[in-house]
DNA sequence: GATAAGATGTTA
DNA sequence: AACATCTTATCA
């Protein structure tokens, strides 16, 4: 299980921390919070799980088999400044949270897959998987309220509606790298990571 | 426990 | 027609 951090001092990632190869940034980025000023109380979120998705990668919004290939509405939001979101509708019915990494104009990004309440934890723990909310991308867009209303936003200015910050800083061992979920197109990309042993993760 | 199917609407 | 998902139902 993931630490809050209340005792650490954390500090808002910037443009650089999003703006280096993906899949170093969804490794970095588990244990840090997830700051959220959708309604008037201010919510923070340990991020357990993550995937990244590259230029290069199939599955990828942003994927193009040639590079004159033109870019598409949905994923034009990928080629923003490192550090901006990306929200997406899945399946008609739920939506997906991303940050956008590497250099602007590159198309690349990140998914939260699962989040840690630290503000409102469930009593002592959850009793089962079941009444978890946030574990799992659809899950946790449709607990916090993310929806496409929340594309293109900021993650590096603190008076964004969402921001990132620095959290518990974790160790090697704590950190599992495995494939990716629910995707077809490579999915044995080993580009999903999560917290070990951490309840909130989404799966069993 | 496992596996299957349905909901739902944007995207290319 | 496919889809970076989740819930509910049914079988064991």
């Amino acid at each position: 299980m993931a630490k809050t951090g209340k005792d650490n001092k954390q500090s808002i990632l910037t443009p650089d921390f999003f703006n280096r190869p993906t899949v170093e940034v969804a490794k970095n980025l588990l244990g840090c919070t997830l700051v959220i000023n959708l309604s008037k109380n201010k919510q923070r979120y340990i991020i357990v799980e993550t995937e990244a998705y590259t230029q290069d990668d199939p599955a990828c919004h942003a994927y193009r088999k040639s590079p004159t290939d033109k870019i598409t509405p949905r994923a034009s939001h990928l080629y923003k400044a490192p550090g901006t979101s990306y929200v997406y509708l899945i399946y008609g019915m739920y939506h997906c949270l991303n940050v956008v990494t590497e250099a602007e104009n590159i198309g690349a990004a990140v998914l939260f897959r699962a989040l840690e309440p630290i503000d409102k934890p469930s009593p002592s723990m959850p009793t089962s998987k079941k009444s978890i909310t946030t574990n799992g991308p659809g899950k946790l867009c449709k607990a916090l309220g993310i929806t496409r209303e929340h594309n293109a936003i900021d993650m590096t200015r603190p008076d964004s509606t969402m921001y990132l910050t620095t959290g518990s800083v974790l160790s090697p061992d704590q950190i599992i790298q495995t494939t990716r979920i629910g995707i077809s197109k490579a999915a044995d990309y080993p580009w999903r990571f999560y917290i070990k042993d951490n309840p909130y993760v989404s799966k069993k």
